[in-house]
DNA sequence: CTAGTTCTAGAGCGTTCGCTCTGGAAGTCA
DNA sequence: TGACTTCCAGAGCGAACGCTCTAGAACTAG
């Protein structure tokens, strides 16, 4: 997975997890297929729970700055390890086995809860300016924070992204 | 390019640029080189105007506005293109072939004149907030943008968040 | 023209790829 | 025990990979 969907040979992936050869082929059929089954479990074991952590905050405006204040998670990754859908996007080419369409409806799924609790918080009148710009800003800063990391640019400039990001989400 | 360093073939590069094989290797010796000099020749195309156009725009705050005017142009790219170094950055591997480090040393100059206009902006006092953390915050951005209209998200994303930037950029 | 250089198309090298197939070990149930 | 299923290590398939080599076309210089 570090790697991306041509940079891993099959055989590769067997040694590192230990699974044989026939065991992965009888699961998953071919290796797109294990390449999207691989995206959609990191979405439910990564993007699931920042998703329902963004709604089930109570306070629309701590949900938001919670999930800013992840993006400090990517200055934590080892080398060469990072978020698996910013990869994907980054890399997306329409109609190969990679086109990103996995990693674009999680994107849109976050889009949504940002807006929801970014409109409810403005609702409140706790939130100054447009919830939809703040909601979007919000979402590609996640991206960005996510390519900062994972190229192992200056732990500085995401820790600022995180502080500016914030004073967005003060009254 | 489109694929990245190991989606994609010498011979197809040969097909695509019409140069012999031949040629190819006489020139650049092998596949790793002709990336590493293909992210270079992208530098001096791409990230280098983008650099002088930071530090040639008299106005500090005119020159970051364009800054981030700039993300819509990551809304106009046909499928499955965009910028080569973040796509670098975001599938880095260290001690491969495309390890970063090219794609680094630009960020690291993108990020040095920012820091300078910003500053200057603020010592003029024309700029509310630490101009070191809107400095990294901008940069942290455009890796964002470039996720997010490689990704073909919505185009609304980037556009919201070069609004939501530029509020940053008001006095 | 000839001699020398530069370029290219394409065969071919060894390796690795994704994927299939087979022989036999290990486990299950009667 | 014996019939049956499930598993796995590894050989092997055709294709594509990165890269090298060679024969000859195309060009230049004198």
């Amino acid at each position: 997975m570090r790697d991306g969907f041509e940079g891993v040979s099959i055989s590769a992936v067997c040694k590192e997890t230990g699974v044989s050869l026939q065991s992965l082929y009888s699961t998953f059929g071919d290796k797109a297929e294990l390449y999207r089954r691989a995206l959609t479990r990191y979405g439910e074991t990564a993007s699931d729970p920042l998703i329902q952590g963004l709604r089930n905050t109570a306070d629309p405006i701590e949900a938001l700055r919670n999930f800013v204040k992840g993006f400090e998670y990517f200055n934590t990754l080892p080398e060469g390890q990072g978020c698996l859908f910013t990869q994907s996007l980054a890399s997306a080419v329409e109609g190969g086995p990679c086109d990103g369409a996995i990693a674009r409806g999680y994107a849109n799924r976050i889009r949504k809860a940002l807006k929801e609790r970014a409109r409810e918080a403005s609702e409140d009148g706790r939130l100054t300016g447009d919830p939809d710009l703040i909601a979007d800003s919000l979402l590609s800063a996640s991206y960005g924070a996510a390519v900062v990391g994972r190229g192992g640019l200056p732990k500085a400039v995401i820790t600022n992204s995180v502080k500016e990001a914030l004073k967005l989400l003060e009254p």
